[in-house]
DNA sequence: AAAATAGTTGAAAGCGCTTACAGCTTCGTA
DNA sequence: TACGAAGCTGTAAGCGCTTTCAACTATTTT
């Protein structure tokens, strides 16, 4: 079943047809019926693919990220694909991981699949065998990235003002009292990199005594990293990381060494994410207003493929969201 | 750019080109190599909607989820969305809510874009509207349903036995001396009303007490439904739950109620999310193996799109997974 | 009533590929 | 040496649409 079946069994050209399909170019009110009671005769559902060799898109975007089970992902993922829908896009997910190969690799299916623009997530710091191929994607497609930042013509960046928050978090606790700082973080992404400069920053600005860690991603490593360093005999009052379930590994660890929280020692996460309000104490952390991060990520692409000028970067602020471990 | 440029500065017929891009039929060795080297200069990407003219399929399935912000959804999509890409299939996401009006239109839209195959993440339980559509376009390509149920040809469904899994909980809690039994559960899905099966059979099988609710989604909902229930002095000593989420609410409010769990009261969540390691007590729970249903659904689809005959219904067993609140 | 205009329709080209088919070359074998 | 088979390459058709352009029809305007 094709334009032409329709065409033929309405009495008509399939130009007509298309015009009605379509809603272009105007089309006698007879004619229209005429077609379109023959289109939903047979529930007529035209090829996206025959067009988009025409338009030359189907309509589709693709979005890029680590791994959609990271909650921060999801949401962002999800908030860019509801938003999408309703301009009448689709949205094409990859998960790369931390693995640039694959990250290119799916880049290229991408292009091949002819995206009207991809929209990476978390991008890694810097990572040059990824700057050559985004960058030439990038003269025939606009990009976006969230979280990331990439001064180019065409590539246009949406974060969250991840320094400033980390700034905040500490800030919050040197007010209450906090002097020595414990900072874990678990992945080298962009946002990874603002964070610590931004805590990095606010310890030296406050004059406090800090260490920092790098941890693998997930709850375990930060506890059993806590638990070596609360054997070893080092001491903290206050724990802020890149990523609530870190901190949550943290609390733990701290609650089954009988340390308080927030009584001895504070803990902050990172993201706002469910996991903490399902801890117990709820976990203080900072809204990176994930669905907002996506929502304007959208609306900055809408933008461009409207041909508009947009701006090529939007920074939002984040909030600080104090519950029981601060 | 196109296979005509490559084909004139390669000195050789377009069909060549194309032959050499799809490693299909015989090509001399040192023609390849011209063919190579012009592809490789240009750093061509052929535009796959084009072959999709002639081949009909994208190599692109789509994946029409509820909502991939539930960690349930997330885990499943990422298992299917990293056993495509293996097979060289994108994913395209929908996420429909319980709207099953903006399901449909999702339908639409991956018809329309000739996907593969649809695979349906959590389907309502029964919805008429949505018999039709999806037997219709069973008739053209296959249709997974996981966690799903539905006989007919060309759809498949690949399904946890949660039935089963919820007769294990309350065989386990029987045999811990629980005797009377809340069940919340949050979403009227297929799966949903096979754990509602499971528990009921259980408990009169167990000839427990029991009553059952139905609470929206998220941890606020479970916490004043059992918060109400507290006050009102209604008594139980076991709570499962359809969701992880769920029983974390109900055991928010219970530790608030200075209720013991598992002492007096003993909680079981459902998913072995992640969310069931944070919070404290650590939840007990179901591995609805996220992972391996997302697996098999690709290994039946991948059955089917090769022309092999696959298994209409494959049901995967869950395990318990018992922790601190049980 | 004729002319100008606007509205409506269809024929045909082409988007960038795959693939059947035919023709040509090369090679092995009698 | 000749002939058939096998390997290689190109021509051309066609996938199902959109869109331009020209032709034709209806509607105004003068």
């Amino acid at each position: 079943m094709n334009i032409y079946d329709i065409a033929r069994e309405a009495n008509v050209s399939i130009a007509t047809v298309s015009r009605v399909l379509n809603d272009s170019g105007n089309v006698r009110d007879i004619t229209r019926q005429k077609v379109e009671a023959v289109l939903k005769k047979y529930n007529y559902v035209p090829s996206a693919i025959a067009r988009g060799m025409m338009t030359n898109s189907l309509k589709t975007i693709g979005i890029v990220t680590i791994d959609i089970r990271n909650l921060y992902y999801a949401n962002v993922a999800h908030s860019i694909e509801q938003s999408l829908s309703v301009l009448g896009f689709n949205t094409i997910l990859c998960n790369t991981g931390y693995d640039i190969e694959q990250k290119i690799n799916y880049l290229r299916m991408l292009v091949e699949k002819k995206v009207d623009s991809i929209i990476l997530v978390g991008s890694p710091f810097k990572d040059p065998n990824l700057d050559e191929p985004i960058e030439q994607i990038s003269r025939n497609i606009p990009i976006i990235i969230v979280n990331g930042c990439y001064e180019h013509p065409n590539i246009y960046s949406v974060r969250c003002n991840d320094s400033k928050a980390l700034e905040k978090c500490v800030e919050h606790l040197v007010s209450k009292g906090r002097r020595n700082f414990l900072y874990l973080y678990d992945a080298e992404t962009f946002s990874g990199s603002q964070k610590l400069m931004g805590f990095k920053n606010a310890v030296s600005k406050h004059n406090v005594k800090s260490e920092i860690f790098l941890v693998k991603t997930g709850l375990d490593a930060a506890y059993n990293k806590v638990n070596e360093l609360l054997e070893s005999g080092f001491c903290f009052d206050a724990v802020l990381t890149s990523e609530d379930l870190t901190a949550i590994g943290a609390l733990k660890c701290l609650t089954a060494h009988n340390i308080n929280v927030p009584g001895e020692v504070s803990v902050m996460g990172f993201n706002n994410s469910v996991l903490s309000i399902c801890c117990t104490p709820s976990l203080s952390t900072v809204d990176s207003k994930m669905e907002k991060l996506g929502r304007i990520a959208v609306k900055v692409l809408h933008k461009v493929l409207k041909g508009e000028k947009a701006e090529s970067s939007t920074i939002i602020e984040a909030e600080l969201v104090l519950r029981e471990t601060t």
